[in-house]
DNA sequence: GAAATTAACTTAAGCGATTAATCTAAAGAG
DNA sequence: CTCTTTAGATTAATCGCTTAAGTTAATTTC
């Protein structure tokens, strides 16, 4: 008996009212006198009652749950959700994170799922290429978590919010230049992504500006693990001419580096001068501390959940990509190059 | 036009059948001749139907969805997720992770929420004493991830899987006697925390059972932050006489105690031999690197599914309770005793 | 070869909520 | 004192799907 689930009409016969007229108390329209709103209250409260979100769903009503679907659980992921959270909650939004292996014939049916039926605003972070169409196509506020250039190329219709990797990248050669490095390397993540490009970007931007060659031989392609930067930062190190700097594509990355400067004899930053990105909580414990660029993902998921906010309160955006800025953590990898002389003050 | 939504209805008007027969092709039913079994999915694939879940959920049909709730999206739950999700994705289930602050009146809000509707398991992380009736009234397959004595005593009907905090604690104090230790403090974690009563437990019991006395000057209260640990340890080590092994909640704690012994002019492992608990990413980073213990969040959540799954096929699980085991990691910050001399070998 | 199965579908009913369309009585307007 | 307005509630219709209960035609059974 305790058992049973308790509907809208359990509450309706008990109350000896209409179910409209307890879906109208509870969900707080107009139509009820405050003597019966309170009275259906009290006992929907007795009685259990908890509303079944597939019938309000199913019916048209507000489910206030915002899907959120990620590719991975990473602990990029898990920030940018907990970012997202804190943001929402306080509006009385619930969150549904829809997680899929990036099985990507898979995503565009969650989003489809998600959208067509419980949640009522979706926030989706770093959808592939193919699940363009459909995110678009979604007639709730959305709103994507992903670099800017990718998304204008997928050209959503819904606002973006990403960080500003080019400035990221464009900070770290700024530092390392001021600090009299001429021969600067760089280590770009993978190629298939927007972020490894925007970087690329930066990096060449900075040099150019300052007068310095932009050399292929500095620039070497890598991934986002230790092994990774190991090995490319070797081959870089047994360059005739060895850069007095090396940008790692992640902060994992740079202890690749920390290693291959270590069996090279190197120190850092006395010999070689090593910068990270992401700022990962293990950055700052690094020996030496790394200097790297911090881009919160909480704070990505917080500027996502504004954003969607403002769509739900048919805000338009001013600007349909928000990009966020990005900080330079200067830490002990770096200070000024041993060998190189330039006319820098 | 492309952008209605299609329906089983849309798709069974376009093949000429009933509603009844597309849902049953598509749902691997009985009842379709394998002819128009393949036109219909052709169909439903080529007008990009996506089911409705809200509908299915209503009318009873399985949402293949299991419903997880967190408190908190903290690293470890992240990778107690990851962990059902490998285990659940295979099986081909989807997660809903539903976020609560642990905003307790909310909790079994959610758990009715999913249960009734749109999840058809579920797996609850932590819940507090008030939900447990909730949960246990659920009549779709539950699984609980909490201490073994809470969830006893919070009378939970559906099975349960925790690690063994007891055997954690004790396999660092047997380590640490074995190393000659016999004044071994104890940082506790939250006194409200089942956890923390297992480990005291283990602590005195491995003590006990190696003849050496249980001191009530070295079990002090902390808690799970860096601070804590500082300001115990302190305490600790400015006790006229200061233990030679300090154990701390878990391994951020530990890193208090770190600097502690840092100020008080201790190095570690030499003069003071720390261990932490759960064997966090960076605890192998730590200078010295952490002694600690391994609690893989990510296989609790792998036997919570697996548990959930066996319930799911109508098996009763052998006991209604999991512990799993937990590893001790030997690392640098534990060594031999210095001033104290023991009959140990 | 007539009765009993079986395969392949269809129609009917309903899940639990919502919105839209009515209805009723009390209050206000002229 | 009749006519309109309105607050307070009700009934009807639907959302998209599933399960239960037919229906029809083809197949088997002895």
């Amino acid at each position: 008996m305790d058992n049973e689930v308790v509907t809208l009409a359990d509450v309706a016969k008990r109350a000896n009212v209409s179910a409209v007229t307890v879906s109208n108390a509870l969900n707080g329209r107009k139509g009820v006198s405050e003597a019966t709103r309170k009275r259906i209250l009290k006992i929907a409260e007795t009685m259990g009652y908890i509303p079944n979100l597939s019938a309000r769903s199913l019916a048209g009503g507000r489910t206030n749950i915002t899907g959120v679907i990620v590719p991975f659980l990473t602990q990029f992921a898990n920030e940018i959700i907990r970012g997202i959270y804190e943001t929402l909650h306080p509006a009385g939004l619930d969150l549904l994170v829809y997680t899929t292996s990036d099985d990507s014939q898979r995503v565009r049916q969650r989003v489809g799922m998600l959208a067509q039926g419980l949640a009522d605003s979706l926030i989706v972070f770093a959808p592939l290429r193919e699940d363009r169409d459909i995110i678009h196509k979604q007639t709730i506020p959305t709103v994507v978590i992903d670099e800017k250039t990718k998304t204008q190329e997928m050209g959503l219709r819904c606002p973006t919010i990403g960080s500003n990797n080019i400035d990221g990248s464009k900070q770290i050669i700024d530092h390392l230049i001021a600090l009299g490095h001429t021969r600067i390397a760089l280590i770009t993540g993978s190629v298939k992504k927007f972020s490894s490009l925007e970087r690329l970007r930066g990096y060449k931007h900075a040099l150019t500006q300052a007068g310095l060659p932009v050399l292929d031989a500095l620039i070497k392609h890598g991934d986002y693990n230790e092994e990774s930067g190991y090995q490319t930062a070797r081959e870089l190190l047994q360059l005739p001419e060895p850069p007095t700097a090396i940008c790692a594509p992640n902060d994992i990355a740079a202890l690749g580096v920390y290693r291959a400067a270590a069996d090279a004899g190197l120190s850092i930053p006395e010999d070689l001068s090593v910068v990270g990105y992401d700022d990962i909580f293990a950055a700052k414990d690094y020996t030496p501390p790394l200097t790297t660029v911090s881009q919160s993902p909480f704070v990505l998921g917080q500027g996502a959940a504004r954003l969607l906010l403002g769509l739900m309160h048919n805000i338009e955006p001013v600007h349909q990509h928000v990009t966020l800025p990005v900080e330079l953590i200067v830490r002990a990898s770096t200070s000024t190059a041993k060998t190189t002389l330039t006319g820098a003050s």
